[in-house]
DNA sequence: CTGAAAGCGCTAACAT
DNA sequence: ATGTTAGCGCTTTCAG
């Protein structure tokens, strides 16, 4: 049986006020009751019913993550820094996974079932269109993330991906490459993300004075190794291979670099490759991969933020955060294989 | 303002009571009056208030599941496969990572500040040992994951690791490897795992007949690729390096593996490695790794019954659920590269 | 089958 | 500074 403020009070000879307000410490509490009370307290072994405190208070003290994919590392490694900067703010977080569709991208905006339970949420989404997200999220508190068009209507935190896949094509051009391919092309209907980095990666073909050649575009469906090998293999049977190519994700260029190597394709030598969100297996593929790599902590730090001064009843106009990103270069476009070369 | 469940009762002209029949769909409610309330709640658009309704019942419907690290692979794929399985029961899961940290394991099963919030508790535990785990956890519910020294005092699923560190460097000798060394040593107070797998290890050995070469165990204070790439610099300015490396996860033998070969050491001709959890990256990693794979989805499965059942109130003794294991065996044991050898 | 009403444990007016 | 008490929205006995 649990003890109640009701069964410490008793104990301690006081009112349910007393103890209550010695518990939440907002209120002044003479320095005698507040150790009898505390002794009570300890006593009983009081555990505060978490439940019933925010019921009365009209929050739940959770909030929401939603992720297409958990075990995808760039959003693994996300809600690792957004788990560790809400545990700061005593906020817990309940994790959720969209699968990409947009039933469950809409539950979760919609407050359905479970979804009550929450007082605002961090999106990732995938399926669902910027106005569709807007729209259904009516009056609870949401931060987007993930790198989309801006909108304005929503806060949002994301890093500029047009920029980033200029600066990540242009490497690749300034090291003599030629004919540099893209993986990851998807229909801008389905992805903006995908869309805003093709974007970026033909601005920089164009600069540098490259050729648009569609035939190095390659449509992907999701941003996996497997898809990343398969769409190398396409490349690798082309009449004229590419020369680079530029992964709209690190999953991909793993997948793709994989099937380059198996094929006997030599890397960086014979085919550059760079990659997009720095996760921690590039750092210790073989070769390791140049990526672009966002900072991470920040987002979460600024998506909390955010979300908390939402909550709180922030009405201000939604921002859009710009978060840094770097080109992280690494063996894949220029280094060698330390040893072996040395 | 949120429509309550009087606000319904009153535009439908009947008692709470019957709306909240109707609404839990618990007890027969007349035709004619079920349909006039469900016009009413769809006119009102009601949504029912979770908080409230699990103070009355006095539960959360939250089920919190925690693991050291969220991004390390082998944790992010089981909390995917959990998710994905509380799902379908209706539970949400709070995901929460203690770091290891022996503070934050006991925090949640104290139920502390944040963790009153939970009916049950999924829980990898790395810093706590059995017997205080079960000692904290008084009537929580709690299923252990993770693979340890049964103790009969909670419910818990795992592999048997004994068993599959044998199988790995059974595998190993099998293939004619005569020094053997393993990664991924700890000190037995501070991970039963490490002890379990470090046993099997050795049982193998002598099994087949080589010598225990001290030399050839490496210690690591955690499982992550940069500690499994320093052993391997270890090992390998051994004045008779290993000509095999069993390490006691993959993140380890990946790490492992990228400092063999930057050193020039071949793989698996000079150098075989088996890993452990069949992570994804190490279907792609070139080579593609060798290794223990545990039934994730069967682990999430039972993990998740076992749970539900003593939420529910199940009071049968505490059950060890032994989970299937297999050896995966690809590239970095026994495959070549396909298209540069061939 | 449905209405009235009593709380679940807590917080915060409202008193004193 | 502290006691008294009215709910937060819901489920569920108790009647009828």
């Amino acid at each position: 049986m649990p003890v109640t403020l009701r069964d410490v009070a008793r104990e301690a000879g006081v009112s349910v006020r007393t103890v209550s307000n010695v518990v939440s410490g907002s209120v002044h509490v003479a320095p005698a009751t507040r150790a009898q009370v505390e002794a009570s307290l300890q006593k009983l072994g009081y555990r505060p019913n978490l439940v019933a405190r925010n019921l009365r208070r009209g929050r739940t003290g959770l909030v929401a993550l939603a992720f297409p994919e958990l075990d995808v590392p760039y959003f693994a490694e996300l809600a690792r820094a957004i788990v560790g900067v809400t545990r700061q703010h005593g906020i817990t977080v309940v994790i959720e996974q969209t699968d990409g569709r947009a039933d469950y991208e809409r539950e979760l905006l919609e407050g359905g079932a479970r979804s009550a339970l929450f007082d605002g949420l961090i999106l990732s989404p995938l399926a669902l269109g910027v106005g569709e997200v807007a729209d259904l999220a009516g009056g609870l508190p949401v931060v987007l993330l993930g790198e989309r068009e801006a909108h304005h209507r929503l806060d949002h935190v994301a890093i500029d991906n047009v920029a980033a896949a200029r600066v990540a094509t242009a490497h690749l051009a300034e090291q003599g490459r030629r004919r540099i391919a893209a993986i990851g092309y998807q229909h801008p209907e389905t992805n903006q993300t995908a869309h805003l980095r093709a974007r970026g990666y033909e601005e920089a073909l164009t600069a540098a004075g490259l050729p648009l050649d569609p035939e190095l575009r390659i449509f992907t469906g999701y941003y996996h190794r497997d898809l990343g090998a398969r769409a190398m293999r396409t490349l690798l049977d082309l009449p004229e291979p590419p020369d680079a190519v530029f992964c709209f994700n690190d999953l991909l260029a793993l997948g793709a670099m994989r099937e380059a190597l198996s094929s006997g394709v030599r890397i960086p030598r014979d085919l550059a490759v760079v990659g997009f969100d720095d996760i921690e297996d590039g750092r210790y593929s073989t070769p390791t991969l140049t990526t672009i790599s966002p900072d991470k902590k920040h987002i979460a730090h600024v998506a909390v933020q955010m979300l908390i001064a939402r909550v709180a009843g922030d009405p201000s106009k939604p921002r859009e955060h710009i978060a840094a990103f770097e080109l992280a270069v690494r063996e894949s476009t220029a280094g060698r294989h330390r040893r072996r070369s040395g």
